[in-house]
DNA sequence: TCCGGCGATTGATCTGCATCAACAACATCT
DNA sequence: AGATGTTGTTGATGCAGATCAATCGCCGGA
């Protein structure tokens, strides 16, 4: 895996007709505020596959993410892999109260992201509650997030761990305004494998019964769910 | 298992002598504020088993622990179940900006929590920084330990969990000062397999692994770590 | 056009944990 | 003391998914 840094700096033209507003937490913020804040941030854009922090590093900068993929995963010391989510536009990195990172980040495709230093981007928040109370209302989804993936990690069986990554996949990206007949995944089989505690085979072989079963059809760059009210049900528990 | 709902209220004698702050939300207030919030807020007790709140209803309070152990926990439309966490002294039960529960909780052992009606807690973090930010932080923390127990839950044998379970538990309670030679386990075999994704029989021979090998004791009320840095290393991955 | 590398798929086999089953250790009630 | 329920332990067996291995399709470079 090539690992190309490379974090080019370049104002943001306006904040004002961001496509990742609205979801992210600049949506809390007023005209001025949200100058304000542009002035303290800056646009920085990463290639596929470059590492945008590492686990246990210091953080020094608050990210959201304006476009593009990232997976966020955790290492064990012999390097199995946990990716403890996928991070799309609108979506804040960093957690205020931790001095390092918790987990690393890297970007699946080209990235754009708002970097804003952890120092000033404090001092801005800390006097304003309505800032304040959409992180919390943040934190809140993705805490709910990541309590609904312990249950697939934990109690699900493969076939319905893949219907339901695909089924919320499908429910975020129609979140943000990028619902269609085609399901992209930008992430590779390894990277689901990693995501829902399988290997690349099992992921794989699912796939094919998904498909074989008429759930489902593989594209390169995606599936089109076929049947969507068998991969919910699949999703939900039931059968 | 009996589902004995009692709730008994009381008012809070004073928040002052509250074993709890510190550890909890409260810690961010001053004494005025304190005063104020315990105004809202009451003192409710439950016995052994009962439900403080299931998940899907609809959330009209939010609850700080005072003491005791809860168990916070999902089930599959079949039964199956995960448990998402435990929360112990000093955690704040409740997402601001999500209606519902996102999972239910119900009482290990006696427990005693303090309620506040969301509406009016709401009322009163809205204008304090200082709470939110507490939140912010909390809900940080949160965060990082389930990020952690995916990991544990989608890439670790019963071995490694069970050990990882143990000295987690541990630093845990002894963050809230309740550290001790023996590690008194509350909750019973079957919380512990659904809490790490395995079955009770799994969990039953892992500790008598772990027993045989000279890693802990067991007693009828926990267990005692009579060789930690072997248990460490299995819980960081290592061996 | 051929070659090499990467990602995905498929097959054969192995294994860690689940499942099924029996029993032991206690506590509570009669 | 005996009956009954609850929790935990241990053994025998089965299976879902891991592991090992081969092959295919595709793309980019010589």
């Amino acid at each position: 895996m090539k690992i190309s840094v490379l974090g080019e700096g370049m104002h943001c033209r306006s904040c004002h007709d961001c496509t990742a507003r609205g979801f992210a937490i600049c949506a809390a913020l007023d005209k001025a505020e949200l100058r304000e804040l542009a002035q303290l941030s800056r646009h920085v854009r990463f290639e596929s596959g470059a590492t945008v922090f590492a686990q246990a590093n210091i953080a020094t900068s608050f990210f959201s993410v304006h476009a593009g993929t990232l997976r966020l995963y955790k290492l064990l010391p012999d390097s199995r892999r946990q990716i403890v989510g996928f991070a799309l536009p609108g979506d804040f990195l960093g957690l205020p109260g931790l001095p390092h990172h918790e987990f690393s980040a890297d970007a699946v495709g080209r990235v754009t992201l708002c970097q804003f230093p952890k120092e000033s981007f404090a001092t801005f928040a800390e006097k304003r509650p309505q800032l304040l109370r959409r992180m919390v209302e943040l934190a809140g989804h993705e805490l709910a997030r990541a309590q609904e993936h312990m249950v697939l990690l934990g109690r699900r069986s493969a076939e319905e761990k893949i219907a339901t990554f695909l089924i919320s996949w499908r429910d975020r990206l129609s979140g943000i305004g990028r619902g269609g007949e085609i399901l992209p995944l930008p992430m590779k089989r390894l990277d689901i494998a990693d995501h829902l505690g399988l290997t690349i085979e099992t992921v794989s072989r699912t796939f094919s019964k998904l498909e074989r079963d008429g759930v489902i059809q593989t594209f390169a760059s995606g599936v089109v769910l076929l049947d969507a009210p068998r991969a919910e049900a699949l999703s939900a528990g039931v059968s």
